[in-house]
DNA sequence: CTTTTCTTGTTAAAAATTGAACGAAAGTCT
DNA sequence: AGACTTTCGTTCAATTTTTAACAAGAAAAG
């Protein structure tokens, strides 16, 4: 049943994608569904997905397959989606507006509770139904408050140090689009890099491969 | 040298990074690298970075290393950043508003050429110093000015007809921002699917566990 | 009720990726 | 100039990941 090794990476990365596809699945009203149909769907081998979903746990049926819903919540409870985890977003720039509105925070596990900026002339104002505050008072909101999480739209520059200020105030994840890399060595705290750029670029290197042939 | 054999896509995703890790060392002023530095700076393996250089030849020196400028424009040559290939954006609210100002398109192999959306209430107003179009006005401007790459904001409803008609239109490359998969079953066409609710549900699992622990 | 068809969970094999080891070439120092 | 150090490119081994194979259990059909 239940496996005491690690979960790979590789894996977990794959669940969200799950996710969505059994979400489609249920919107089309389909209840049931056998690995080698799923398979079909999403473009994997069948073997791919039993092995996925068995590092969980046994919730296919031999014979049958697997139960859309129940596979959902089980994926939804895995991943976190039943929590509300607390989280901040510093930086209210034209990415940082776009991921506020943009992102359902609520259904992936998350309660987006404040936003901050530098710049004077957008404190004052709201996005997402929330007022942008000074990052003067992110320490003492965060002290109150206590978020876990920390969304980061802000330059490059301005990162690392504001990393530290988090940490500091026991941020426990990052979900970072700034330029700059946060490295994984503060101990308990994960890091989600994610750099829209460098996936334009691979799209680049493909277009170009694709030219050549 | 150079070898004949595909090159995995493992090392492909790892050429931005590299990437932005060599333009950093430049800023610093730093002109010359080896394997094991870098890779204390980028938490790799030296092995690792040889290798992965290696598969498009060999950019270093015995006894001395890398080369920062030289590599750095090599890796950017094999990334395509020296082509300015013509792209839309399709779906002008406030991700694509973010993503049309934000990313740098020119730096990144590409030139964003007009921005399209379906809102009679949008189409006319500016948007990183363009006008935004009727969709009504797309293939007509694709036979003009035959754009090779589309970027899509748009709700997931609209993409697979979307998708379609781009593909008849002669596009070759898709980034897509929308909540539906774009599967790589069109031959010649490639598809960089940007799912950023998926990167918070990884982020989220790994918070969970953390907890747990 | 028995047989047949599905489909899972699991084990085994194949493929891909990563990490370590090492010779060779180039740089550095005395 | 010669000894010594550095560091690459490459080969080999270890690990991880993916795919295939199969026995066992459950549903469906006759």
């Amino acid at each position: 049943m239940a496996k005491d090794t690690a979960i790979s990476l590789r894996v977990i990365q794959r669940l969200p994608r799950y996710y969505r596809f059994l979400y489609d699945l249920k919107e089309n009203g389909i209840t049931r569904i056998s690995s080698r149909e799923l398979a079909q769907r999403m473009r994997l081998t069948a073997s791919q997905i039993r092995q996925d979903l068995n590092c969980f746990g046994g919730f296919g049926q031999q014979g049958y397959g697997y139960m859309v819903d129940q596979l959902y919540d089980e994926i939804g409870r895995i991943l976190g989606m039943d929590r509300l985890t607390k989280s901040i977003l510093l930086g209210v720039g034209n990415l940082g507006t776009a991921v506020g509105n943009h992102i359902e925070f609520k259904t992936r596990g998350f309660n987006l509770i404040g936003l901050f900026d530098d710049n004077p002339e957008l404190v004052g104002d709201t996005r997402a139904d929330m007022v942008i505050r000074s990052t003067d008072e992110l320490e003492a909101f965060c002290q109150k408050e206590k978020p876990e999480m920390a969304v980061l739209c802000i330059p490059k520059e301005a990162a690392p140090r504001l990393v530290e200020v988090l940490v500091g105030c026991g941020v426990k994840g990052f979900w970072n689009f700034s330029h700059y890399d946060i490295l994984h060595d503060y101990p308990d705290v994960i890091v989600e890099n994610v750099h829209m750029g460098d996936s334009l670029m691979t799209l680049s290197y493909h277009m170009v491969q694709g030219e050549e042939e």
